[in-house]
DNA sequence: GTATAATTGTTATGGTCAATAAGTATTTTC
DNA sequence: GAAAATACTTATTGACCATAACAATTATAC
């Protein structure tokens, strides 16, 4: 039996109906990510940082004398796409490149004290601004997300 | 006390050091869509359809009668990126427009009979593909993580 | 009732982002 | 020592998203 169309005068803001789409796992991760995501740009935003170079500066910062390729491996990004972040954050003082003397090829990377500062900053400024939006959990269903989070994460196909 | 740089030799691979990242939501978020959307891209790819192509034949195949506005709001998209994607689907003949006689402006949107079987089987297709990756967790764990989601996904800021 | 405002779909445009290919310098391998 | 591999870089491309502006139509204000 053909279901009837609704006159589109019935269908008001939300009340879509939805028999397949929320039911898939990467429809909801993109819906819950996109409530973060734009949090987070603002916040950094306020320090000069986008999302991809605030995670630069913070791998940097924790893993000092990191080298561009295994940055990019640790972000999951093309090392090309990393030169000019890199620039930017050695041009705002942030990092320091200095040249590996065993291999010339290669750029250790290091944050400077104002980098680390920041990075710590920002850090902050990020969880305080997730907890706003996170707050509706309680501690267990929050770190029980974060443990399926990276359990599915670290699956390999 | 300053931490000593590692030598670039010592540290291979995901042997990388993440104080904060890691505990980020957002980034957690993000890396397990990651881990998910290329899949569902390329299953997707073998009929012709884009992620967002999909998501619009589904919802207006379960909403016939649909006006691109509704349709835009409910995926959280621009009106105007839109077009370019009804136009495909129209074009591909998985959906027709129809003038709305009531309000000439507007045109209601219904999923031809092949949109909606091809609706269906990429449904399942998407299904069984995100089954493999999220097949290490119990029923429990995903059920528990579909309703944690959609509750940060409910959150108005 | 008519002028004004709001809405719908559309086009055009720009910005950000990710992926690829190709190039240079250096190191490793054979 | 020649060839292959690696690290960083540059340039380019396409996908994607947001915005502004427009025509047609409808709703609202007076």
């Amino acid at each position: 039996m053909p279901q009837l169309d609704k006159s589109p005068d019935d269908r008001v803001g939300q009340n879509v109906e939805d028999t397949v789409l929320g039911d898939l796992i990467g429809y909801r991760l993109k819906r819950a990510y996109m409530q973060i995501q734009p949090v987070a740009q603002q916040v950094l935003a306020e320090d000069g940082l986008r999302v991809v170079s605030f995670s630069c500066l913070s791998i940097i910062t924790d893993n000092p004398g990191i080298v561009q390729t295994e940055l990019a491996a640790a972000l999951q990004m093309e090392r090309s796409n990393l030169v000019v972040i890199i620039d930017e954050l050695e041009q705002s003082g942030f990092i320091a490149r200095k040249k590996v003397p065993t291999d010339r090829r290669r750029y250790a990377l290091t944050a400077t004290l104002r980098g680390r500062r920041l990075r710590d900053r920002a850090a902050d400024k990020i969880r305080q601004a997730e907890d706003t939006i996170v707050g509706c959990l309680d501690k267990e269903d929050r770190t029980r997300l974060m443990a399926v989070l990276e359990r599915l994460e670290d699956q390999r196909t």
